[in-house]
RNA sequence: GCGCCCGUAGCUCAGAGGAUAGAGCAUCGGCCUUCUAAGCCGAGGGUCGCAGGUUCGAUUCCUGCCGGGCGCGCCA
């Protein structure tokens, strides 16, 4: 059976009524975006919506509110549509026949868990890379947002029918990975007894002496060499009033000289395995888990790099400048020209950058979804341009841009400095609100929003946790079901279902009706990227159930209506459970 | 200076051409001998930053201004 909401069932029967008319009524064949169904706020406009008529009147040189009966007038027979009327100023409004909601439920519980998904996406490949956090430290609450909004929406596409691939960047290559290596070693150094000054360029963070200790006691004192004789004629550092960079590349040098090449990776190695270690079992541990994680470094070795910039000098979009190769970047839309190759010989980022996107797109994969902090916004175009020289389509490339996290106890805000080393890092954050308060909260508010992220009510018990509230539906639901057994009682799911046609109630019909709406909520939530479309539709589902819950028993006498109503409260539930599994948050049986 | 994002109820935010603009929190008033009160019901609260424009219709799209945030490396 083909998955579809109502929404696109009665899109398909408008279609079908508005191509009938073309050639009579309509001259020429709208555009199918023209043709669009909503949900309509005020049940007094019936359940659905459309302003198809309006907006096609133009063209038609038409009274909208002629063209609509027209339409109204040419739909094809079927089962989901009680009636139309034609109501305002052109608007056709749809009426559903009184077994659609039936038959919504019943399919609830034919499809459980997968009720929801739809082939909306028409199967369309689309990679989603997020996170991709540098592996020279732990990952922090930023990284968290990125997480629970990628996974999520990685979800979304996937439950509306596309197929999804989720890869975490590991931006192992570069300069930043040495000075992780140095970082390491110093303290290293400073556990065998030979402390050099800790330069302001390194990474100062307190988990590099865990990584040390583990170092010393797996290759003992092999790599201890004399303080003295690594900072003998080093420049001086920046509290000394010197460069920072300049000093951290020496002890870089110096650390090479010293060791040998194959003892520094080895150090460097030590560290960045460690690390994106540490950054997969954080992400696992928090439900987000990755089809691959791609090196940087592979596109180097696999000569990747090499190849995407063959190909751009092939076609004329290099040119040598101060001794640095540049990619015109500004002939295809970046504001300008970008280097690739530096001057002293080692490629740019942004060279691996453009290898990589090509490679996506050489992979198969039609979208490219790249989940980024709002801060890298000047790097789109970039990108961008460095596919359309590639020949690839530009706008096959899509950046969500995340805003950032604050983080606020008894109403002060947590001053967070990577710099500094002083930060909340994920694995404390869920550790203080655990993993369901922490998923829902980066997922409360747009991701182009700043996020205010309030511990206090994060871990609050109380009715002010939103959190709870979608959570607290779902386990009264269960309760509902304990209850019943206590009695004595089953559910009945074939007499429920038979009798849907007795929840007339006011309540009734209002949850009816959003349960119902959970597939367009999903194919809306997955098409505009904005998970928390979700997070506010459960609210609204809990709502619904909340005051049905506290309006109508449930376990009543007489067997059809008892079992109709338990079969809407089941539906109800296991809604909210698909929804919260979307989310990453438990949908627990008691609380 | 250039670029991107944001200005909606007291606060935090949804809504992205459509009918009377919504929610949570806060405030005030009700509801537990009955399936979990982490719940429900009700009330008050708005010039959708300002000014033009497009449209049958604009809080939504366009332009300009005002206000706030962020970014503009041969770093990643």
């Amino acid at each position: 059976m083909e998955a579809r909401s109502l929404k696109s069932q009665l899109e398909q029967l408008l279609q079908q009524a508005v191509n009938g008319l073309v050639g009579g009524l309509l001259p020429t064949a709208p555009d199918a975006s023209q043709i669009s169904v909503e949900r309509t706020r005020d049940t007094q406009h019936g359940d659905f919506a459309s302003n198809v008529a309006m907006r096609l009147a133009k063209a038609a040189r038409r009274n909208p509110r002629e063209l609509a009966q027209a339409i109204a007038a040419a739909l094809p027979a079927n089962a989901l549509i009680e009636r139309t009327e034609v109501a305002g100023a052109g608007f056709i409004n749809f009426y559903l026949a009184a077994g659609a909601y039936g038959t919504e439920v019943a399919r609830v519980f034919e499809l459980g868990a997968a009720y929801g998904q739809s082939s909306r996406g028409r199967n369309q490949s689309i990679i989603i890379e997020f996170v991709s956090a540098n592996p020279t430290g732990p990952l922090h609450v930023a990284h968290g947002r990125h997480a629970a909004y990628g996974a999520t929406l990685a979800n979304l596409l996937r439950a509306a029918g596309h197929r999804v691939h989720r890869e975490f960047y590991v931006n192992d290559a570069g300069r930043q990975m040495d000075i992780l290596a140095v970082s390491l070693w110093l303290r290293y150094l400073e556990l065998s007894g030979e402390a050099v000054a800790f330069p302001a360029g390194g990474y100062q963070g307190a988990y590099l002496k865990d990584i040390a200790a583990e170092l010393r006691d797996s290759v003992g004192a092999g790599l201890v060499r004399a303080a003295a004789a690594v900072v003998a004629g080093l420049p001086a550092d920046e509290a000394e009033g010197g460069d920072k960079d300049g000093y951290v590349d020496a002890l870089i040098a110096r650390a090479r000289e010293l060791l040998g090449e194959s003892a520094f990776q080895e150090v460097l190695g030590r560290a960045r395995d460690r690390l994106l270690g540490n950054m997969r079992t954080d992400l696992e541990d928090f439900g987000v888990v990755y089809d691959r994680w791609y090196s940087e470094m592979s596109l180097a070795t696999s000569g990747a790099l090499d190849r995407a910039l063959a190909r751009l000098r092939q076609q004329g979009h290099l040119y040598q400048k101060d001794g640095a190769t540049w990619f015109r970047a500004s002939e295809f839309g970046d504001e300008k020209d970008r280097v690739v190759v530096r001057e002293n010989g080692l490629t740019t980022y942004f060279a691996s950058d453009i290898a990589y996107h090509l490679d996506k797109r050489e992979r198969g994969f039609d979208l490219l979804i790249d989940v980024l902090g709002s801060g890298h916004h000047g790097y789109v175009a970039r990108v961008r341009g460095g596919l359309a020289a590639m020949g690839e389509p530009p706008d096959s490339l899509e950046v969500p841009m995340i805003q950032v996290v604050t983080l606020f106890r008894g109403g002060e805000q947590l001053q967070m400095s990577k710099r500094s080393g002083q930060f909340v890092t994920l694995r404390e954050l869920r550790a203080e609100v655990g993993n369901d308060a922490c998923r829902f909260f980066f997922l409360m508010r747009g991701h182009e929003q700043p996020l205010d992220f309030d511990l206090d009510l994060a871990t609050a018990r109380t009715n002010e946790n939103p959190v709870y509230y979608v959570q607290y539906a779902h386990a009264r639901a269960s309760s509902v079901m304990k209850q019943l057994q206590a009695r004595g009682l089953t559910f009945e799911r074939a007499e429920g279902l038979a009798n849907v046609k007795l929840l007339t109630g006011e309540l009734e019909q209002v949850l009816l009706n959003r349960i119902a709406a959970f597939t367009e909520i999903i194919e809306t939530a997955a098409a505009n990227r904005t998970p928390q479309t979700l997070v506010f539709y459960l609210r609204e589902l809990a709502n619904g159930f909340h005051s049905y819950y506290n309006s109508e028993r449930f376990i009543v006498a007489e067997s059809p209506l008892r079992n109709a109503r338990l079969a809407l409260v089941g539906a109800a539930q296991q809604v909210i459970r698909n929804g919260l599994t979307l989310l990453g948050v438990s949908a627990p049986e008691s609380m």
